[in-house]
DNA sequence: CGACTACTTGAAATATTTCAAAGTGAGTGG
DNA sequence: CCACTCACTTTGAAATATTTCAAGTAGTCG
């Protein structure tokens, strides 16, 4: 593991790939040592986005994929009558941008929902290095599939019609991607609003605020405004695993 | 445009990608003449499956990924409840399995829906070739950034709530992935169940059957068992569009 | 501190699910 | 080749969950 240096100046900008305490679950899981050199090159590092600050939106040409440095985004697109889908939230050492690969142009938006900051990483030079390190390249592929992955979870979240079920595996879910990275998964914060969540799980803003407090009731969680925690992960288990079929 | 050579005996085994009608819109897109001969190589052509039939299971090692050649497929994973989820139904020229890259192991079960043939191309080739060949990388990049995109189209339909919206934009999805095909977008076959529909679109059978009959006495649509003839598509698209904030 | 947005809560309206049953079709075995 | 069975589809009526509408409360940001 690789010595994370603390900078004085909070700021970002100068922070390499070998020093990013992401380290190990972004890129350069990848690659070696020299290899790491390379692709320190080829990113731009650490561009800080404010809140409500979009990265890129859709239509736009694709040219990057970004890695989330610090901070949560989210993806979303307009339906034919300008509604907003949400269709996935990013959080540090996670990669956004991959749906633009297919037609060169984004077919999502991405906007920062706290203060937040990217690594971009432009596309083309990633092709070139991918070709030269077959564990980047394989590397890269894991990641597409992991996207893929995701977003067939939410597939079966959205199948799954209770609230409650979409609710507790949303949190769950949440809650061990925070844990893969080193934070707790029973105590952390929703960046995304309540009406966010009810977009992305296809729920009414009113059906999660009832959700939530009918698991306060419960003791499942206990909520005070964005913050969570879960009191009873095994509760929640249950809840998003109900055998609608006994 | 090659010529496609009509085999006398219906047998598959022998056609080569150069030959294959598919050619336009499958991997053979992104390589030059030379090069398709090296990707014809490591490819297992036409391998034929009967309906019903598995051609890998989840949990399974993952070795390749498949090209439909003829033929409908189903992908799906059960849940923790043991229930089936439906994520995906492919089409002859598209590419299924790219789930398991991930993690080295098949997260979905592919079956097929009637008789059908694949063709097999072993993952690991495919990432050689694929680092001598630039256009193949990029064109497998974007294979999966199109199975990205196509989840999340499927996001957006489960999570437009009402039924007559995601059955719309089903039936105008299967028509237009058809005309891709150089097939009839108005009148085809719906190869998976009423059952199977539902599943994959988060709604009860029944739901399914009642909106086809309603669609039908609106005259939208006609079916006689498994076929449908789309009789206003305009209509389907004002459906599947419907705002919901006026 | 005030304006604005986000969140919560209640009650009625609505759509879908569930339960029940009949009709249809395909495949099997006599 | 026909009859039978099993699975799939359709239809109806009641039950249920979520949405919608409405209003009040809390939080946030300038």
């Amino acid at each position: 593991m690789p010595k994370t240096p603390t900078c004085p100046h909070g700021s970002t900008m100068t922070v390499t790939c070998s020093d990013c305490s992401l380290n190990p679950i972004c890129l350069p899981i990848a690659v070696s040592k020299d290899e790491l050199i390379q692709l320190d090159e080829i990113i731009k590092r650490g561009r800080p986005i404010k809140k409500g600050e979009h990265i890129f939106n859709a239509g736009e040409g694709f040219r990057s994929v970004y890695a989330v440095r610090s901070g949560t985004l989210k993806t979303y697109t307009l339906t034919e009558n300008g509604e907003e889908q949400i269709t996935g939230f990013y959080l540090a050492g996670e990669i956004l941008g991959m749906d633009g690969i297919n037609t060169n142009h984004h077919s999502n938006s991405a906007k920062a929902l706290e203060a937040s900051a990217v690594c971009e990483i432009p596309f083309e030079r990633l092709e070139e290095l991918s070709a030269k390190i077959p564990s980047l390249q394989r590397h890269f592929f894991q990641l597409m599939s992991r996207e893929i992955q995701a977003d067939q979870q939410l597939i079966m979240l959205l199948s799954k019609k209770p609230a409650d079920e979409r609710i507790a595996s949303f949190l769950l879910n949440l809650g061990s991607r925070h844990e893969n990275r080193g934070l707790s998964g029973e105590r952390y914060r929703l960046n995304m609003s309540r009406s966010d969540i009810g977009n992305y799980l296809g729920l009414a803003v009113e059906t999660v605020s009832r959700t939530f407090t009918r698991f306060q009731q419960k003791s499942l969680i206990k909520t005070e405004g964005k913050e969570v925690e879960v009191l009873d992960k095994e509760g929640l288990r249950t809840i998003s695993n109900k055998a609608r079929t006994p």
